[in-house]
DNA sequence: TGCCTTTAACTGGCCTGACCAATAAGCTGA
DNA sequence: TCAGCTTATTGGTCAGGCCAGTTAAAGGCA
């Protein structure tokens, strides 16, 4: 009820759709009537129906009115609240088969591509304060070479889900720095799983690599705890301490 | 240049994001200034704004002013033009793990949900006109036994960019019809293997299921080039017909 | 002097009413 | 019957205004 009006009508709006008022293809009433029949001003109206149109729901055409383009059924959660665990997991599981796919028809171009970025990850990792372009170049590069739009948008999807996780994002740099120098000999195995054009090397080799991180990451949440839990201990104490002086 | 005012700030500003003028937790400038800035009107102003805010780039507070969340670097693709194939051998690369990662620690509640699941889907096949609901449960029921949000959410998301793409719906509803019975045996296999507690199985399951889904759609594909092609042969015979008549 | 309250200058939220441009349906005339 | 014109309808945009929430500066009190 506190939301602000247009929004309150965009969900209006949704729930119409979802519950099949309005089919594919259809039109809505325009936006002078809504705005009648909803008891909101003609801007508002507009407002809602712009947030409809960047989800994706409808679509305006000038002079014609707004059609549903889809309906809000089955659409995707957001995604933001998965572990770090879970992303990395799912990236086990789905980039390993994508590198054997991508063995399977990968060009010399994409190869020397690739060549270049795993050079370029040995150079983040000397570097401490570095970042994890290379990194994310390295796994696209991959998704890209599997000539499947599906696959790449989905590994580009797993990595920014990553980022937007704040845990996640600490919990990796701090897996990263512990250790530098396997990252990069696994990197360059599934390298040269690629070159050889050997899918079941290149998802071996995957595996091996993605399944180090999952460890290294587990190993980082050990360690968390284990710091939060000393802190604690360290808390407890002090008050005992200043409690029984 | 022929966007809509709205559209066309809009992206303007989410170049000035991409570009660091303004970073995460920063202030924009106040609806008034950006008109002025602009030479637009604030209505316009407001509907920029309110697109960056459902995209989940900005948040707008009431008397205070708009707040950047998210840069918009590492936007997923929206994804609505992928091809019916590539989703399928996406599917097929991702949900068989997502089967065998199941397999290894699924329920028996679960057990007894996708068996009531595999019943529906053969009563459904029975049906000419049946939805494939309880297919999709099927797939949905096997990544929530995967206790990996992320694994359940992207099996989610390839399903929906499916039905979002009329052309892949309209070519799996075309193989669907095709072959029955072998569907049903199918998504036994798979359900005996997860009963079984099989990993193994239950991959090799869900890939003979899914690559069983990607020739059934290659012969719809086919099919349908060659329907094309008769339509076109008997276009131009009846043109020369005329001509010549 | 320093803290707290008050107040006034912002900021977004929303409205009225209007004009323009693109569309599409209806009309008209051939 | 159909092409071309007319006109009502629809979205696109603007101007200007009032309201409500926020914030920080100004002022008062201790």
């Amino acid at each position: 009820m506190s939301e602000r009006l247009y929004q309150d009508l965009a969900r209006k709006l949704v729930d119409e759709l979802a519950s099949g008022q309005y089919p594919v293809g259809s039109r809505l009433p325009a936006e002078r009537e809504l705005a009648l029949a909803y008891g909101v001003s003609r801007p508002t109206v507009r407002e809602a129906t712009i947030a409809l149109e960047v989800r994706g729901l409808v679509e305006v055409r000038l002079g014609s009115g707004t059609y549903v383009v889809r309906l809000p059924d089955h659409e995707p959660a957001t995604g933001f609240d998965v572990s770090a665990f879970e992303l990395t997991e799912a990236r086990f599981l789905f980039e390993s088969e994508a590198a054997a796919l991508a063995a399977a028809q990968i060009t010399d171009e994409e190869i020397a591509e690739i060549e270049a970025l795993v050079a370029e990850i040995a150079r983040e990792n000397q570097d401490p304060g570095g970042t994890d372009k290379a990194d994310h170049a390295f796994h696209l590069a991959i998704g890209r070479a599997t000539r499947n739009q599906a696959v790449y948008e989905t590994i580009e999807r797993l990595w920014y889900l990553r980022h937007n996780s704040p845990e996640a994002a600490l919990l990796h740099e701090k897996a990263r720095t512990a250790n530098v120098k396997p990252v990069v000999d696994e990197h360059t195995a599934v390298l040269e799983a690629l070159r050889q054009r050997d899918p079941a090397a290149a998802r071996a080799a995957m595996r091996n690599h993605l399944s180090a991180v999952l460890e290294s990451l587990l190993f980082a949440t050990e360690e968390r705890a284990l710091k939060a839990a000393r802190a604690e201990v360290q808390a407890k104490r002090s008050r005992y301490m200043r409690a029984t002086g």
